[in-house]
DNA sequence: TCGCATCCCTGGTGTAGACCAGACCAAGAC
DNA sequence: GTCTTGGTCTGGTCTACACCAGGGATGCGA
């Protein structure tokens, strides 16, 4: 026939990104189901869904597991060399943040974190891991491994809303240096599970050892961001005094 | 029949990351075609491409342009807070690093470009662009704007080599504080075809602001990295003097 | 009114096959 | 020796279809 004309993906994305900025689709609105979509946009399913993986992608649209697809709301800005808490930062950005402790425990070192953290290898740490969200999204899983060494009763300490506030007001500590790590990677089946994404989704890794006075190491996080939902900030200062 | 068993995508992720990891497949190895995985391994095409993308998101493969698919190799570490250049911290890495202009233009100002850099709406830019990379591999892509108001003369230099070394001989500029920001996005599809990537590849965006000692931006730089090439490091120094 | 079973819709993941276009190489023409 | 041409390999993209499993609303029964 003459009119054989196929449907690309990229018409597809074109089509769904206007959509989004012309404001028919608002933030955390659902997509048409992606049957409803191949069939509007005369195409296939498999296409639809690359056009939906394309704008995954770019962060514009995310999928929850099995209910469909929706546009990213905006994201949050996040200065990893602050210590600030979540909970304020986010506030202050006009979302309403959550944080839900998973687990706390006393664990042995093992050789890596000893390496790491620059401490003994018969030390045990404190590891600390929750999952922190804005207006009931998932954005970031956080794992944090203290010294008990350094810090000593730090495992019997409330932990749930700062461990920065914890180490400066009940062991004044002083934070001296912060060493950033951040690498773009992929969460695994675990990771995805707990931030209501698909296994494998792309995850910013933000890693972060914070030194004392000392140059003693207080604090090593690791922190996992969904990446539609993280702008990064950093304002270095390289002047003295 | 009885030994129907389906072979999943994550069952070849799993062998083929471990012929990555055992060194059977050592970097910048290539990998067998698509269509002899899905032989070798009992399955179909599209099943293969499924695994083979999850590993391009994690960054331990990666695929140039109809001619197959490689093992990634070794990232390279950038500390955008500072001023070494390219050339010498990859150097320094053990990489052969190459750097190619794209362009060098006088451009008006745009009110987006004015209000980023702080500067008045009739001024003029310099805008440099440029792919750089390692081994032979483009790894990212810089575009420089530069204030001709306070950088006198800066069209004619030779910026080729270094932007920071001119800034601070030439011109005797001091570099007081760097605003980072850190995005993580898609690459269009212009983008994509100089870094020899497929469009929509996964990128990080570093976005610079450098201003001098009175706090006038000097260079506004955006970098769009591979995200299988990058790893960041920023150290910052909380301590006086 | 509350709790639970059911059913429909949605994305998740396979199968099978087709055609296109760029990269690459080797054979042939000049 | 160099340029051109054509065949073959590779990924890129599409059609068409099938079945699975979780989410969520609905409705029935206690």
């Amino acid at each position: 026939m003459s009119g054989r004309k196929t449907v690309t993906s990229l018409q597809v994305v074109e089509y769904l990104r206007n959509c989004i900025e012309h404001g028919d689709l608002q933030p955390e609105d659902k997509l048409p189901s992606e049957r409803v979509i191949s069939e509007q946009l005369q195409t296939t399913r498999v296409t639809a869904r690359e056009a939906l993986k394309q704008l995954e992608a770019e962060g514009a649209i995310y999928r929850s597991n099995r209910r469909g697809w929706f546009v990213t709301p905006r994201r949050i800005n996040y200065d990893p060399s602050r210590s600030t808490f979540f909970m304020d930062y986010v506030a202050a950005q006009g979302f309403t943040p959550y944080s839900t402790e998973l687990g706390k425990a006393r664990i042995g070192i093992t050789s890596r974190l000893a390496r790491k953290m620059g401490a003994a290898s018969d030390e045990t740490l404190v590891k600390l891991e929750r999952v922190r969200g804005a207006n009931g999204r998932a954005v970031y899983l956080e794992t944090i491994y203290l010294r008990e060494s350094l810090l000593p009763g730090i495992y019997d300490k409330s932990l749930e809303r700062s461990v920065s506030t914890v180490l400066t007001h009940d062991y004044e500590q002083a934070f001296s240096t912060v060493e950033l790590d951040i690498t773009v990677g992929a969460l695994t089946a675990e990771q995805a599970a707990l931030l209501d994404a698909p296994a494998g989704y792309t995850c910013i890794c933000v890693h972060r050892i914070t030194r004392n006075a000392d140059g003693d190491v207080l604090e090593y996080d690791r922190e996992y961001w969904r990446h539609d939902s993280l702008n990064l900030n950093v304002l270095i200062d390289n002047r003295k005094g």
